[in-house]
DNA sequence: CTCTAAAATTGACACTGTCTATATTGACTT
DNA sequence: AAGTCAATATAGACAGTGTCAATTTTAGAG
């Protein structure tokens, strides 16, 4: 077997991750040192270097780790067939929503490229797969060739990242009352639906 | 004099902030350390103590230069008295979009509340300069009651944001040929500029 | 049972921020 | 002019960090 458990914890590699995504819970990507989760684990500040070459090895594994999940909850929420395109890109919209507001830290590490590696392949892969679907559906819609997909799959994106990104810097947070967060991206996806439904409509 | 020119520095806080802010455009915020500021100020490590509390205060300092040289150069371009609020919005936009382009650690550092303290006066009144210029605009243009020009204001501002922060981790970089990033920036302009318009129209 | 390669440990190094005590400076008071 | 004193700079120490090297432990193959 590829994975042999070996040694008295089984399958460090594995409880290493657990761990990390535990302290990245409670203590930002900040506290999610080598030290810290080999402590978590129960071995030594040495050990992971066995599974991990360095730091940055680690973060990019557990971010990848959550471009995955975040995937298969998009393919998950799509998956029945009598979804439009526009559907299925509010399926996207409310998943990043969701994940980033119910673990900020976790969504804030996938754009850390100080410290994790986005040319890694197993960090590219699964963030591709998200991206291609947002584009795929995108290609749907528009009808009309005035317009580039990819130009509006980029400022798709870029609005939805944006406004969980500054939201968890605080920077709505006190110039209006949101308490929950959703009824304010909620508008934002309202925005987003019109936009589209403007370009599927002739110029 | 509030600022007394004593000892053999000078005006050693001002010196700091010069040394701290070439580190960042050399070597990002994680290289902008007390140690490594203090050294290319010429002083002691503990020096820098005596002007900043702690590293963060340094750098919300540092971020809050930031914000009040964009609000000058907002101001300074959009001062002539024939421009339209769409024009003035487009002058926010394209210094934003300069700036972030220009110097992407200074612009990535504004966001980084790990480090500086958003909740700080010298950060939070520049910055609120700004927010309330592009609200004060986004005002004048909507007429219709049923649209919260607060919410026109977060869904810009986080495009605005999310297109720059996700260019900076390379999320577009290989996806599509952009070379010096103005033409995709310029289409993310127009989208938003198609946008307001439409709101401008009665429903 | 032995051998071996992987896995885990221990110790060390150069960094970091920050705290303490100490020394220096410069301006104000008498 | 001499002295005082608060502000400023220094030097040293401490607990952290990532990562390297040498060493020991382990698990399974022969």
């Amino acid at each position: 077997m590829a994975k042999s458990k070996s040694f008295h914890h089984g399958d460090l590699k594995r409880a290493l991750m657990r761990a990390a995504l535990e302290i990245l819970d409670e203590d930002d990507v900040a506290g999610v040192t080598i030290r810290a989760v080999a402590k978590r684990a129960g071995v030594s500040h040495a050990a992971p270097a066995n599974h991990f070459p360095d730091r940055r090895a680690l973060l990019t594994t557990l971010a990848a780790e959550q471009f995955e999940w975040i995937f298969d909850a998009i393919q998950a929420g799509s998956s029945r067939d009598d979804l439009m395109p526009i559907d299925r890109i509010a399926v996207l919209f409310d998943v990043f929503l969701q994940f980033g507001l119910e673990h900020p830290y976790r969504y804030q590490l996938l754009w850390r490229y100080d410290l994790i590696d986005h040319d890694a392949d197993i960090l590219r892969e699964p963030a591709d797969r998200v991206y291609d679907f947002l584009t795929g559906e995108i290609g749907k819609i528009i009808c009309r060739k005035t317009v580039d997909p990819d130009t509006v799959a980029v400022a798709i994106w870029s609005m939805m990242h944006g406004y969980l990104d500054l939201r968890m810097t605080g920077m709505f947070e006190d110039r209006q009352d949101i308490i929950s967060g959703k009824p304010r991206a909620q508008a934002i996806l309202s925005i987003i639906s019109d936009y589209l439904e403007g370009l599927r409509a002739a110029p």
